[in-house]
DNA sequence: GTGTAGGTGGTTTTT
DNA sequence: CCACCTACAC
């Protein structure tokens, strides 16, 4: 017992040691979040004497559930064998394949990432007769995602009135007919079904409300509502939930996550202990008090201080590039200093707003000879030669996975055009079976023209094969013999060489990646082996497979950034437009987001931090002058120095104008054209009506003025079109 | 079935 | 501006 609780400060021993009951843990950046969680399990695990079965540690990502495993296994040297330790997803995923009848999806039932939703939403609207041009795929796609997690199935939405609302409503029902027909589970089907199999099943609910006699949550803010339900469902009278987050560092609001849900959290699970973790570990104190005057401009905060015991540290540096090259040159030289002074490549990252700013970036970077890593991009089983790979496989554990033909019958190409599968598609319809089963009648009936069945039979054939040869053969043997007959490598050979050489690469590590396939342990013995890695396949979509611990500069997003910690931060293209991104600051609830966002940024910084934006930039083809983002400002002044380089002496500088000045909501006001202008006064525009001033920034000609107008609307405009309104 | 001209749109991302 | 997609010609 001792040992658990000697490395923890005094709120993360109160968190650890809290007696069973539910409890919300808000904590900061790099307060110790894990650790606590970690200790929690530890400390249960001794004081109640739980066995490690006993215990559900929930996360949203693959990489935060390794990393507890692994970190419990380390510390304590406890076997997280038995122990419910994974993903929303990969937790649903496992309920659906123990009780796969109770849940109403046959044995194999396979996994859809996004790539084959999409698809398969293409095909209903092709069932449907509608037009891609009138009914563009992606935004029903996001529509049918948004209704899920709302624990909405097609037949409980009313869409009466509204056309277009009925229609999606359609082709909503028509998808779920399919995926049932076909066993398949899209991402968010996975959270749902598992949350009806619970909510619909009293014996399958009770087992599992008296087994987890603690449930931990982690990143809480980031749970959407059918998550927040699951938590709910599965949380018994008996047991207790122990939820983590930080309201602060909410930054997926835009993909469904709740902050809401932490504040209910309180209401429905009372009584209810809430420990502050606000010690942190991570940043000096120059980086912590930015970081709290940004955070604290926004408004319905749980509220948090971080502090630390640490250094001051030195200032955080601002540096006004003239344009995007000059703000990457400049970021490349300060790098090159930190590296002669010794650090290492690896203790840099680089995070921009958007990935498009990584460009220019990069190419300094190659100029300087430094090697570097960008995060973010395609991953492992989600590139196109994986999914050929893989789809092969799918249809060899079930025949009648549409997709999947659909991938493959012609890749690579063996002489079924369009015409030929339209038709496989049509019979398919006509007789309500698969187009397995479709191509196969249509053979029989010497249906397809000559050409095309000499190749439909080859394809069969080729099937034939490759179950004869891989029948009771390991996974690696099977996937290697699949893509040797498929012929799958030598149709990416023909590529241009650049692209065949990774494509080939990556098939040879898909052969690898089935070698190394191991089940895990609870569905080891209800699914089929193959059926296990190809959910494997789509639930980890698999790290970007880049060499990880190569030493390199890290190039990412502010959202990815979430998590990690780097001893020195550069945050790049620090503008408004660019960030906040234009599209957001009209919109309070989005600027907060934002604001979070830009908090996240800074408290990934350990020693040292550095903004910079250019005062020109390039974008969408046009050189724009650009201003400072409202970020900067919100820093108080006596936390940032200006750097300045002998090679933007000459150049225009803005800084001076914006800099001082902090936003501000309650000062005196600001002037144009002899006019003075202050927050809550009402005023008149021609276009938009009445309204009243919010907020302002700049002086005179830079002068800009945000309204709140009648309707509800915000917008920032320029002074010279507004009126006193005297009323 | 591959190549190229023309149009379009363009935060953030995990599972 | 540039990357991606679609539509057509060989």
């Amino acid at each position: 017992m001792h040992d658990i609780l000697k490395h923890l400060n005094e709120k993360q021993r109160e968190a650890v040691t809290l007696p069973e009951q539910h409890a919300l843990i808000l904590a900061g950046a790099g307060s110790g979040k894990t650790r606590v969680l970690v200790h929690r399990l530890a400390f249960l695990m001794q004081q109640y004497h739980l066995a490690p079965n006993q215990i559900l540690a929930v996360t949203f990502t693959n990489k935060a559930a390794h990393e507890m495993r692994e970190r419990i296994e380390n510390l304590f040297g406890i076997s997280t064998l038995g122990m419910w330790v994974g993903t929303f997803h990969g937790l649903s995923h496992r309920l659906l394949r123990l009780h796969y009848q109770q849940a109403n999806l046959p044995e194999s039932f396979q996994i859809l990432d996004s790539d084959d939703q999409y698809r398969l939403i293409r095909r209903v609207l092709k069932t449907l007769n509608l037009d891609e041009q009138y009914w563009p795929p992606k935004p029903i796609q996001h529509f049918i995602n948004e209704q899920k997690d709302a624990i909405k199935r097609s037949h409980q939405i009313d869409g009466y009135q509204d056309l277009q609302l009925a229609t999606w409503i359609k082709i909503y029902q028509t998808y779920e007919q399919l995926c049932q027909q076909n066993g398949l589970v899209d991402f968010a089907e996975l959270l749902l079904r598992s949350f009806e199999l619970l909510r619909d099943n009293l014996d399958v609910r009770e087992h599992y409300q008296s087994r987890f006699r603690h449930l931990l949550i982690d990143e809480f803010q980031d749970t959407n509502h059918l998550q927040y339900a699951w938590v709910k469902l599965l949380a018994g009278k008996n047991n207790y939930v122990m939820a983590v987050g930080d309201d602060d560092q909410s930054i997926y609001g835009w993909r469904g996550a709740k902050i809401e849900n932490l504040h209910r959290l309180q209401k429905d699970f009372a009584p209810i202990a809430i420990i502050r973790l606000e010690q942190n570990y991570r940043s000096t104190k120059t980086i912590l008090k930015a970081a709290n005057a940004v955070i604290d401009l926004n408004t319905d905060r749980l509220g948090k201080t971080l502090w630390t015991a640490g250094e001051d540290g030195t200032p955080i540096q601002l540096y006004a590039g003239f344009n995007e090259l000059d703000e990457a040159r400049f970021i490349v030289s300060r790098i090159q200093q930190h590296l002669t002074q010794g650090a290492r490549r690896q203790d840099v990252a680089i995070l921009y707003r958007s990935n498009a700013q990584s460009r220019v970036i990069e190419e300094a970077l190659l100029q300087a000879n430094i090697p570097y890593r960008v995060y973010g991009g395609q991953r492992f089983f989600e590139r196109a030669e994986i999914k050929d790979a893989m789809a092969y496989l799918r249809l060899i554990g079930n025949p009648h996975d549409d997709g999947a033909f659909e991938r493959i019958i012609n890749v690579p190409v063996r002489g079924i055009g369009e015409r030929s599968v339209d038709l496989i598609r049509d019979t398919a319809r006509a007789h309500h079976c698969s187009l397995w089963q479709a191509a196969q009648t249509l053979i029989e009936q010497k249906a397809l023209p000559p050409k095309a069945t000499g190749s439909v039979s080859g394809f069969f054939y080729l099937f034939e094969q490759i179950k004869t040869a891989t029948t009771e053969s390991t996974l690696e043997y099977t996937v290697d013999q699949t893509l040797r007959l498929s012929q799958l490598a030598d149709h990416y050979r023909k590529e241009p060489h650049e692209k065949a050489q990774t494509r080939l690469d990556n098939l040879a590590e898909l052969v690898t990646a089935a070698k190394q396939f191991v089940p895990e342990e609870t569905i080891a013995n209800s699914t089929p082996y193959l059926s296990a890695f190809l959910a494997h396949a789509a639930l980890e979509s698999g790290e970007g497979q880049a060499p990880e611990f190569q030493d390199s500069v890290q190039l990412m997003t502010l959202h990815s950034a979430k998590g990690l910690e780097f001893p020195i931060v550069f945050m790049s293209g620090m503008e408004e437009e660019l960030f906040p991104p234009r599209l957001s600051v009209d919109d309070p609830k989005r600027l907060s987001e934002e604001r979070r966002l830009c908090y996240v940024g800074i408290t990934r910084a350990m020693q040292y931090l550095t903004l910079t934006y250019a005062e020109y930039r390039r974008l969408y083809g046009e050189n724009k002058p650009h201003r400072p983002s409202r970020f900067i400002r919100e820093i108080p002044k006596d936390c940032l120095t200006e750097v300045r380089l002998k090679s933007s002496v000459l150049q225009p500088n803005h800084t001076a104008a914006f800099l001082p000045k902090r936003t501000n909501t309650m000062a005196n006001g600001t002037t144009h054209q002899g006019k003075t202008w202050f927050v809550g006064q009402p005023i008149r525009h021609p276009k938009f009506g009445e309204g009243v001033i919010v907020n302002y920034e700049g002086q005179n000609d830079h002068a800009r003025l945000q309204i709140r107008f009648s309707n509800g609307d915000m917008k920032w405009l320029l002074p010279e079109f507004i009126q006193v309104n005297e009323e």
